[in-house]
DNA sequence: CAGTGGTCTAGACCACCAC
DNA sequence: TGGTGGTCTAGACCACTGC
């Protein structure tokens, strides 16, 4: 074939290449790629080049491999996260975790894990600002849409706030989290989010179906009382290729414009 | 050597034992890990298995290869985007750019691209609410730190409001585009913002010192005036190994807990 | 000019999938 | 059982660095 110049490695021309087939619509979505060999042959290439070039396309989530079957060009609905309007939601008498499954008319699905009391790392003790080993209670729990696996969430509540209350149950009832700690004399007024792209970890591969190289968004949610307590904290981590993060918020300066001196 | 297990690609335990060992000062930031010839020697398996387990490191920005001179150990400092705070900044009497910078004791550095009049692309013109080649006013540049780009920004405003303003300057002035929105009568009052994490492309892998495989936030800012206006629209591609995003918002919640009925 | 990483190949063996 | 992708090797050539 007559793909390949110099100027850039030859697997990454050939990643162009079948990039450009897929966003034109020769490869649509749920189509599966030629097989590495025939890719080889074509292109007059080894094997090896054309799978470090699909290598490029995987890591950019645009194919999906499935061992012994073939490669198969991903269709990828994004999924938006409106901060604002996610942990709004529970006026809507709906947890944080199916607002954006809801939107798109996808089946949501929420898997818990071990909910229990244990002693505070040195990560969440910060974030809520307890003591090192003080108690906290965790809620762990991998959400879904269409079965598919799309966020990893462990919120972490101080014990002496939500001990005995209806957050050491899966269904946390009417309105979510949120609604339990207002009603426990918390009500949140504030949030606060870091956000840092990463690469997973092993158990974040596995539980997500993530490659080495697909990166996720990680996520340090804070709820924030009037009086600035936190009272909650969850570490997020999603799928980068799957959702869009939106945020809003009002300008915070009070003084009039043109009044600024450096 | 005694490193590999089959459970695990050669590659990704090697990765796994090279990462270890730059947590744990056995190769400070700075200092150069081994040749690969050295490290396939070492470890008895091919340097193609070597080159291939850096390359993980490579992704998550754990090291950075200067080609003919060897692999080194990036120190990373991590920079925090305070959204609230840096689009506050003008009551100090600051542009945004310069915010995160300066709280690390950088040397800061905003190198501008041509300043000029165009015709909106349809990207720009969706987010600014105006007709798809309608004029407006592009301001691209990129920001670096201590002469390492971290940043690319390219920012639109409506020709209409902007046209013959200072803001057709690389400097606009004394608190920054803000200010001189506001006192073209249009003050900013909302902000919002929606992220991305993509590969960079072949321009952006270029301004910013990237490899293929290497994520960067693509955030998308949108300035609102207090009736909803946009009046700018910012895309900006960040580095995704070197920021930290901070975002900040009061709940949105208005009707009192225990309300919500499904 | 010697050493470094970037890339490519041909061939091989393996695990997994679908038939 | 044949086809698919995952991985590994030995060897090679190249561009680039730094002495």
């Amino acid at each position: 074939m007559t793909v390949v110049q110099p100027p850039k490695a030859q697997y990454e021309q050939i990643a162009d290449w079948l990039r450009a087939r897929i966003l034109d619509g020769t490869y649509p979505p749920g189509s599966a790629l030629p097989s590495e060999p025939a890719l080889a042959a074509e292109l007059g290439t080894s094997r090896v080049t054309v799978n470090r070039a699909i290598g490029l396309l995987r890591t950019a989530g645009l194919v999906k491999v499935r061992r012994g079957a073939g490669t198969y060009v991903r269709s990828l609905p994004q999924i938006i996260r409106d901060a604002k309007q996610r942990y709004g939601a529970r006026e809507r008498g709906t947890g944080a975790g199916e607002v954006e499954a809801r939107e798109l008319n996808l089946r949501s699905r929420t898997d818990y894990g071990d909910i229990r009391r244990m002693s505070a790392t040195p990560d969440v003790a910060r974030a809520l600002g307890v003591a090192g080993g003080d108690d906290v209670l965790i809620r762990p729990r991998v959400l879904y849409a269409n079965d598919e696996p799309t966020q990893i969430a462990d919120s972490y509540y101080p014990w002496d706030i939500v001990g005995g209350s209806a957050l050491l149950q899966a269904d946390v009832g009417t309105g979510g989290s949120y609604s339990r700690l207002a009603e426990l004399g918390y009500p949140v007024a504030r949030f606060a989010e870091d956000v840092n792209v990463r690469m997973p970890n092993d158990v974040e591969r596995r539980i997500l179906h993530l490659e080495a190289t697909q990166p996720v968004f990680d996520i340090v949610h804070v709820a924030l009382t009037s009086d600035d307590r936190p009272v909650e904290v969850a570490f997020h981590v999603l799928p980068g290729h799957l959702w869009t993060l939106r945020y809003g918020w009002d300008d915070a300066v009070t003084t009039p414009p043109g009044q600024g001196t450096p």
